[in-house]
DNA sequence: CTTGACTCTGTACCATACTACAGAGTGTAT
DNA sequence: ATACACTCTGTAGTATGGTACAGAGTCAAG
């Protein structure tokens, strides 16, 4: 099994070196084994995380809740219904944050439905939408 | 027509004093006039840009780009369709998102079926499925 | 006229997620 | 053996959206 300096892995994640290091700092990547000139040796593995990382930030996942979902598989300590558990909750998460979206994209839909392409911004409609907050309060919602 | 200080300003507008400060340093809020001490005079028309700001933010919008937005307004020359070409753009952003999250939780719910909820983490066949994260790569799709 | 709340400027700080050095040592190809 | 890319640690800077002082001055009520 050949190893694979930081750069290398850096590369075939297309991330930075400085981000792997990053990542190893914050406690999504684990110290990895050194040469004796102090250099990181990784092994394949590593650019799988990396994968899993990245993708999760993509689904709006933090670094912090990345971190957790990693340490699902790593405390050896939790219960596995400890681990359903964190699952439920991370899918809870997912689901109002969906929820948040789906909202969002309602009030976008219907403030653009307003604008009718045509004329000086001055006039738009839109623009007078977002400066009567009836008209938006209706569309968003009046929560906190 | 009365004038308000920023405290009533800030009050009004359930955001904090530094907050209209950091909106004037940021361009979002003109300059108000001052009196003699040098304290701020506002008009409400500033309550008004201030409810513009947190709806546009609600809406998912950056301060850069509510700043691009108001000054759109300003600017005679651009049109309502830049509006309209900008909320598409937001609407089209969101979408991705919703699309991104709706993977996500279909992969924590089939994740999530694996897990008996009993016994240790180590037997835990949610567990060995996060492990080969292949399972996962399939689930989520492994896209770029 | 004093007290306490308010406001002023300027700077520093919080979290998030990197990114960019400096200055030193290392690996390798020719 | 020497050139040059790579890596090391540590610190500092970027952008976003604020928040929190310090130290000075101001306003309004009693």
């Amino acid at each position: 099994m050949d190893m694979l300096s930081i750069g290398q892995v850096a590369h075939r994640a297309g991330v930075g070196v400085e981000t792997v290091r990053f990542y190893e700092r914050q406690g999504l990547l684990e110290e990895p084994p050194r040469r004796a000139s102090g250099y990181r040796q990784y092994s394949e593995q590593v650019i799988k995380r990396l994968h899993f990382i990245k993708r999760a930030q993509k689904l709006g996942f933090s670094l912090k809740e990345i971190t957790e979902l990693l340490l699902l598989r790593v405390d050896g300590q939790t219960s596995c219904e400890e681990v359903k558990g964190r699952t439920e909750a991370k899918i809870a998460e997912v689901e109002q944050k969906l929820l948040e979206l789906q909202r969002m994209r309602q009030a976008l839909l219907q403030v653009a439905t307003l604008c009718t392409g045509q004329g000086p911004a001055s006039a738009c409609p839109m623009l007078d939408a977002l400066d009567q907050q009836e008209t938006l309060d209706q569309i968003v919602g009046r929560e906190a």
